[in-house]
DNA sequence: GAGTGGTCTAGACCACGGG
DNA sequence: CCGTGGTCTAGACCACTCT
């Protein structure tokens, strides 16, 4: 059919061959795009094709002029489940890390009174967070709260399950949680503070969160690497 | 931080901004990069850096030489539900098709055994379809159905629910869903049959059907094009 | 057959990182 | 500072579609 008789699928070959062979571990840097040229007369314009194939498949990614790395496995996201980013990363074996980029208070403008059913102008915080998977970041996150249902939650640590803060210090339980997704590319916000190049594809992950009143809590947008997560859900019905 | 004064990013802002401005609508074809390069000193790899952004984005895609082409808008899905494709597709105001590419009957191999619980040996079906949305080539999928669930399904008609076939003939009702997802890339088989080129993002779907009785009734691994499919599930707790 | 995108070459300069 | 990837140029030939 089509073969390794595109230049670029070789060398795309040889380099997952040389992964799957564990000549290169997970967390590990390959040779410079210079270095991988020695050898074949290969134009670097078609090494980096078969790294870029490469990223899209998710088996590696880079670090902005840094070089390229061999792609850790994705953790695995249970929509219908409750447990925060925490738990479930930690309960799979890795470590996960929260940084808090910002927390402000902010007046509700029209879409979020749309979203939250709340009068334009009501006070909302909002919180731009940064996740982090065994050292590297993975999403980065924009949470917007209805403050007249948790006042002074800003003041609290954010770093740890926003989820929990919630519950324990506001008793605020959520009862219904609605999550879109949808791959997209990640934009100069998102990219840059997730340290990646501009136009990297990743995972959009809205949600919104209700409480047993039925009022909005929380609403998330989340966008993810796209090689960091797998979605699995399991649905029952009696 | 940074902005047009990268080419590319200005070439994509430039075509973004036609697309929004209509002068481009979905299902119509872009100019070819050799036009677009003329009038400013701009080389065609810089024009192409701009489209593979846009596609990445969701916004264009391309035909196989022919030329790129604005994208139409996603179709929602929800694995909570238990609506297939031909119903879903057609209530959001699009127009749905299937293809049946291949069915066979095939003896279960150790993946499979696994999955089904079934002896290896054993007699299963495997079909492979693909599914269209407004004309355009949306998912390839392959399913495998245990045989002695539903003897003699391969002799029916299989361009249209596969799940209603299995309902209305044999009785069998799905109980249980399980639902993996993860952005990929499309690699050399899927990207044939979606008539794309190989290595574009997709996103893989893998769904496991049971019975009442637990067993496993359907396997069916979805590859869908990135920018055709967007994600939703609503979960309630009581 | 003309035009398209797909692949490939062989250079160049830049901004940023600390392999 | 040197090496890295990021960007860009200006060509070339190919396989394919039919715009």
């Amino acid at each position: 059919m089509q073969q390794p008789d595109l230049q670029y699928i070789g060398v795309r070959d040889d380099i997952a061959a040389r992964i799957a062979g564990s000549e290169f571990k997970p967390g590990e840097r390959l040779p410079s795009e210079r270095q991988m040229q020695i050898g074949g007369g290969v134009a670097r314009g078609t090494i980096r094709e078969a790294l870029f194939q490469l990223e899209a498949e998710g088996v590696i990614y880079r670090k902005d002029r840094s070089g390229w790395y061999v792609s850790p496995p994705p953790v695995v996201y249970d929509p219908t489940r409750w447990e925060g980013f925490m738990s479930y990363v930690e309960a799979q074996g890795r470590r996960p890390e929260t940084e808090t980029l910002s927390k402000v208070e902010i007046a509700c403008d029209d879409m979020l009174a749309q979203i939250f059913s709340r009068p334009v102008g009501a006070p909302m915080y909002w919180i731009r967070r940064r996740r982090s998977i065994d050292g590297r970041a993975v999403l980065i996150e924009s949470i917007i709260v209805d403050a007249s249902l948790a006042p002074g939650l800003v003041e609290h640590d954010l770093d740890g399950s926003l989820t929990s803060v919630l519950k324990s210090v506001y008793g605020i339980g959520v009862a219904r949680n609605k999550v879109d997704m949808q791959p997209c590319a990640l934009t100069r916000d998102e990219a840059e503070a997730l340290r990646v190049k501009s136009g990297l594809p990743g995972l959009s992950v809205i949600r919104t969160c209700y409480d047993a009143q039925g009022r909005v809590v929380e609403f998330d947008r989340e966008y993810w690497r796209h090689d960091a997560l797998k979605v699995s859900v399991d649905i029952r019905v009696r």
